[in-house]
RNA sequence: GGGCGUAUAGCUCAGCGGGAGAGCACUUCGUUGACAUCGAAGGGGUCACUGGUUCAAUCCCAGUUACGCCCACCA
């Protein structure tokens, strides 16, 4: 053998073994009926493994690979992710390379781009598992796109689309899925409405302006401000209300001005109008100062301005007081350019607000009061744009100059003189500097623009019960504990959840949208949910058909040559209305097409015969599903739903789901959700839940704590450490480090140390290979667990068994942590340090039998060993089983042992072979401290010993001499001049070391022992006198303080003894 | 603003009601035929602070301080 293991050229070649052999199949190795099934969260297409991956996939193939070798039967369930934003955006990153966009394609053509991009680079994750060893199930790979259009029959795995349409269709019949104009987050760079989730709050360097929204008429009033004890601070006549903002390009979507209704700064203009400072002078539009909750009469002037289309707090204030909503932006977050010229919208708002006329929804998207000189202008400037000012400050600009701007007094004012003073200002605007948060898209890393818009939405809060149940009765358990809270929390207060998606790659909704028979001209749509293309016809059929039972009814299909946008810009409204009416206004005059639609209603009659036929295009909603609508079927997604399919029924709930903190909401709480909403209501509860466990690990982050990034450059790359010290290291490392409920810093110190160990238990086979510890005559003998008579063969077989026992333990509860430096302690600590080094003497016995039986318990325990430190370490244990002898199966599919410490260890063994450690590393240390050459043989004399002690000493004397080096072990009745004095339980020792001793060192020695042991005894001392610690402890504890008493005052005595022989040589 | 968490050896962290632990680092010694990716011995801690509960507190409770993280709409 060599002196240590190859993993970069081993492992790959021993993971190639497994697979060949079918290790990882669903069910391999399976002897019992107990199943053990694992989902394992599907990594994006574009993902490379990282860290987190690395972690969490390590944790989980500990948990299989044992499990596997407990004989239960196992599944790990791999797939990936389609991950619709993030893989759109790669591909139109590769795009654009080549200066291509994606509107340079139809929808079909850059989907199919896509998909080669998928099968070319996409899960190269999935190879990168490999190396780690990972012992996934990969015949039964899921995609969440599977089965989807484009994808071809090249797709393996379930065919999830069919599964996500189902749910969705199935979600809608029963009103858990609906359509709505709300106001969401809108991603003006991938032009998409995003969840709550994917938003990003970031404290950003922002500016708080104040502006003066001047009453209608030049009114006047009183604004009088008081303190605290109802003092006049400040009275004065004001023409204006004060507005502070942020985001003043806002303004001009303003609906109302509200204040507190207790706020009596304002209570005398309550009601009346005032104007929005901005725009053209003569046509400004005038707003209403209303009262609202919302409005903190402490924050700024008290006075909010009210955007409802912009805003979310604005929104709700809005729909309470019926405040008109107007969007001013477009798809791209800059200014709308589309509908009337602004004079023609702002009359038109201005009829409203003054109550002239009634304001609809379909002023939101109709009406653009966007003046023209701001019209195609961004929200803001954007930081690295040499495109000068945008909407932003232009605004800021037009209202301060013609000093609308509340003012502060400019400070150089006062210090200037006379002729300092010309060319300044008096006074400055008021513009705070100030933290804001500011909304992120995630993944674009723009800030998202509140939008009103149609968007799909789940009814989260008629799902939520069941999930939070199942977690509350502890049908699902959440380890660590602490997330428990953090899932109530979210999961009490769900939103709806926005679904749907302005993308192209992902799962497209499964709606049809027609015109309402009795209005088919004007919103709202009818819709027809269906999973396919020909149930969807069918619906709209049957509904037409009773609505014009005179006409002969047929159903198309609507395609749009570009549906690239939804909603719809401006430019597509004015290709639609030009498109017309197809000649049907006669039969309803009343038609007016004011939005554009997906559909078509078309008809004619036969001016002869009076027949009517109509033609109706139902068009397919444009839009896709959130990735995480589709991820959140997984677990009923890759077991094969919505067939009755036998993993279903064998899988089903899995075990175990072992995942990121940072996913908990967006995909352990709506998996929880989404599973039992779609499973029948006539299965039993706990058949629904989709997890018995949900184990929460927590963040790697890098050796001094930081988050790892790429920008920080920190980031320690898994393959690379894979490479560099083999995937076993790696994986111990990780597992040692994760401990429940705290970020691990990894150091590559770490890692290197558990590459060590590696090269311990390597060559501590080696060892036993070279004293034919496996071979034992024949090639092929099986290693049972021999009948020792030695000491310490009895010691190590119960060793082992203890070690056994407390890895289970460790295992089953998910201490990982505990597992492996378990492991550890026992591989290195007991294994290796002492019993290989007691196995020496024995090897070398001249009594065959001895000989005989240490190979024996040799081979025995390390295979142990190996077997139990497989799961963690799975390549050099499966390399080093296939070397040492030839075994039926291999180590990946070996017998989990299930021996006990009760059946194995022997407590006189045990007892035994401490007291001749404890008398070993005693020895060790005199001589260390003694300065005794580590090569020198010395002489150890027994000066009194009881017959506990002289038996062991009897039975363990050769691993004596040969551990602590000793020459020969005689007997004396007192202790020679200048020895060392070495107390044992049940008797003395002496090192005769006179020539070599250090007087004085040995007295310090002495001394320092002296004083360890009598504090410890008077602390017991203490401890015992006190009556109610004997009265209240419990009993063992009481006894175990006597004996350690009684043990130390022992101890003391030998060596108050051994001090003062010191004395006297002196 | 709300919630959660963490403070233990120089560093990274376990432990968590009855004797302060591990790995790394450090010091000294060591070519004892498994292993120098090693072995042996050792130094190093008022277990953040203040109170409380208890016979007993690093551990439980309350508060303080410091540092993290998550959620949230203060214009």
């Amino acid at each position: 053998m060599d002196k240590t293991f190859d993993a970069r050229t081993e492992e790959p070649r021993l993971y190639a073994a497994w697979e060949a052999a079918g290790a990882f199949a669903a069910g391999a190795n399976a002897s019992r009926d107990e199943t053990f099934s694992i989902l394992l969260p599907p990594p994006n297409v574009t993902g490379v493994l990282h860290m987190g991956h690395a972690f969490n996939q390590t944790l989980m193939d500990v948990l299989i690979r044992w499990h596997r070798m407990r004989g239960f039967d196992t599944l790990w369930q791999p797939g990936l992710d389609h991950a619709g934003i993030a893989t759109q955006m790669v591909v139109e990153r590769e795009l654009a390379k080549t200066n291509m966009r994606r509107t340079d394609f139809s929808r079909a053509d850059f989907t199919a781009k896509v998909w080669e991009w998928k099968a070319q680079s996409g899960g190269t994750i999935v190879n990168q598992s490999k190396a780690l060893g990972a012992s996934m199930d990969w015949s039964r790979s899921a995609f969440t796109m599977g089965g989807a259009p484009g994808g071809g029959e090249a797709e393996p795995g379930p065919n999830f689309h069919d599964a996500v349409l189902k749910t969705f269709v199935e979600m809608y019949e029963k009103g858990l899925i609906y359509r709505g104009k709300r106001l969401v987050n809108w991603d003006p760079h991938f032009e998409t409405a995003i969840s709550d989730l994917e938003v990003e709050n970031t404290e950003i360097d922002g500016h708080m302006w104040h502006f003066k929204y001047p009453l209608a008429g030049g009114e006047t009033y009183e604004y009088v401000e008081r303190d605290e004890n109802g003092v006049v601070t400040l009275r004065e006549t004001r023409d204006y209300i004060s507005i502070a903002t942020t985001r003043p390009e806002t303004m001009l979507g303003d609906g109302a001005v509200a204040v507190h209704p207790s706020d009596a700064r304002y209570a005398p203009i309550v009601g009346k109008l005032c104007e929005i400072p901005v725009g053209p002078k003569d046509q400004r539009r005038l707003i209403p100062i209303i009262t609202d909750a919302y409005p903190d009469p402490d924050f700024g002037s008290g006075a909010v301005k009210i955007t409802g289309a912009h805003d979310f707090n604005d929104y709700d204030v809005a729909k309470r007081g019926n405040i008109p909503m107007y969007r001013l932006m477009d798809t791209k977050g800059d200014m709308r350019t589309d509908g009337a010229p602004y004079a023609e919208a702002a009359a038109i708002a201005q009829g409203i607000a003054e109550g002239k006329r009634e304001w609809t929804p379909e002023f939101i998207d109709t009406l653009n009061l966007v003046p023209d000189d701001l019209r195609g202008l961004h929200r803001f400037h954007r930081k690295g744009h040499d495109d000068g000012p945008q909407a932003r400050e232009h605004v800021v600009r037009q209202i301060t100059e013609e000093g609308l701007a509340v003012t502060v007094p400019n400070p150089e004012w006062d210090t200037a003189d006379e002729e300092g003073r010309m060319g300044l200002n008096p006074v400055l605007p008021l513009v705070e500097q100030k933290k804001i948060m500011a909304p992120y898209g995630d993944r674009s890393k723009v800030i998202i623009e509140p939008m009103l818009t149609d968007q799909w939405f789940v009814a989260t809060d008629k799902i939520v019960g069941p999930a939070l149940d199942a977690v509350r009765a502890g049908e699902t358990e959440i380890l660590p504990e602490q997330h428990r809270k953090v899932y109530f929390n979210w999961l009490e207060n769900i939103e709806p959840w926005c679904i749907s998606r302005q993308l192209w790659w992902g799962h497209q909704i499964p709606v049809w949208y027609g015109p309402d028979p009795s209005e088919p001209f004007s919103s709202p749509p009818k819709f027809f949910c269906a999973s396919n293309w020909s149930d969807a016809k069918k619906a709209a059929l049957d509904l037409y058909e009773r609505a014009y039972p005179d006409s002969k009814v047929s159903i198309e299909e609507f395609s749009p040559k570009d549906d690239s946008s939804w909603p719809k810009t401006h430019r597509d409204y004015e290709d639609i209305r030009a498109m017309g009416l197809e000649g049907f206004e006669e039969l309803y005059p009343h038609s007016k097409l004011e939005q554009p639609r997906r559909w078509r209603f078309s008809g004619s009659m036969d001016p002869r015969t009076g027949n009517r036929s109509i033609t109706i295009k139902i068009g397919r909603d444009p839009d896709v599903l959130d990735t995480w609508f589709s991820s959140g079927l997984w677990p009923l997604g890759t077991l094969g739903w919505p067939d009755d399919t036998p993993e279903l029924k064998r899988y089903y709930p899995t075990s175990v789901l072992i995942t990121g903190f940072d996913i908990i909401f967006f995909w352990v709480a709506r998996m929880m959700m989404m599973q039992q909403a779609m499973l029948p209501d006539s299965l039993p509860r706990l058949e629904k839940i989709p997890f018995k466990t949900v184990y929460v690990h927590a963040l790697v982050r890098d050796e001094k704590g930081k988050k790892m990034s790429k920008s920080l450059g920190n980031v320690l790359d898994p393959l690379e450490l894979i490479d560099e010290y083999g995937a076993d290291a790696v994986r111990f490392t990780l597992t040692a480090m994760a401990a429940m409920g705290r970020d691990l810093k990894l150091s590559v110190d770490r890692i290197k140390g558990y590459r060590n160990f590696g090269t311990k238990l390597w060559n501590a086979i080696r060892f036993a290979e070279m004293n034919e510890a496996y071979a034992n005559g024949s090639q092929t003998h099986a290693i049972r667990m021999p009948d020792a008579c030695q000491t310490a063969n009895k010691w190590i077989i119960g060793e082992t068994a203890r070690a056994r026992e407390s890895l289970d333990a460790a295992l089953g509860a998910y201490r990982f942590n505990d597992a492996a430096n378990g492991l550890y302690a026992h591989v290195w600590g007991r294994v290796c340090d002492w019993y290989i080094e007691f196995a020496k003497p024995l090897l070398a016995s001249e009594d065959d039998e001895i000989v005989q039986e240490t190979r024996a318990t040799m081979a025995w325990a390390l295979d142990q060993c190996l077997i139990l430190l497989h799961p963690v370490m799975p390549f050099i244990t499966e390399k080093l089983w296939g070397e040492t002898a030839e075994r039926t199966k291999m180590l990946i599919h070996a017998d989990w042992p299930d021996y006990t410490e009760t059946a194995l260890a022997d407590a006189a063994a045990d007892a035994e072979m401490s007291w001749v450690i404890n008398l070993i590393e005693d020895i060790r240390s005199v001589r260390s401290e003694t300065h005794v050459p580590a090569g020198a043989k010395i002489q150890l004399v027994q000066i009194d010993l009881d017959a506990d002690g002289q038996g062991a000493l009897d039975r363990n004397r050769a691993l004596i001499e040969r551990l602590a080096r000793i020459e020969a072990i005689t007997r004396a009745d007192t202790p020679p001049k200048g020895a060392v004095t070495i107390p044992v339980r049940g008797g003395t020792f002496c090192l005769p070391l006179a020539d070599v001793i250090d007087l004085a060192a040995e007295r310090a020695r002495l001394t320092k022992a002296r004083g360890k042991l009598d504090k410890e005894i008077s602390g017991l001392q203490a401890k015992l006198g006190n009556a109610k610690f004997v009265a209240n402890a419990p009993e063992e504890v009481v006894d175990e303080a006597r004996a350690r008493l009684e043990d130390l005052e022992a101890e003391a005595t030998k060596l108050a003894a051994a001090q003062t022989r010191l004395q006297e040589l002196a």
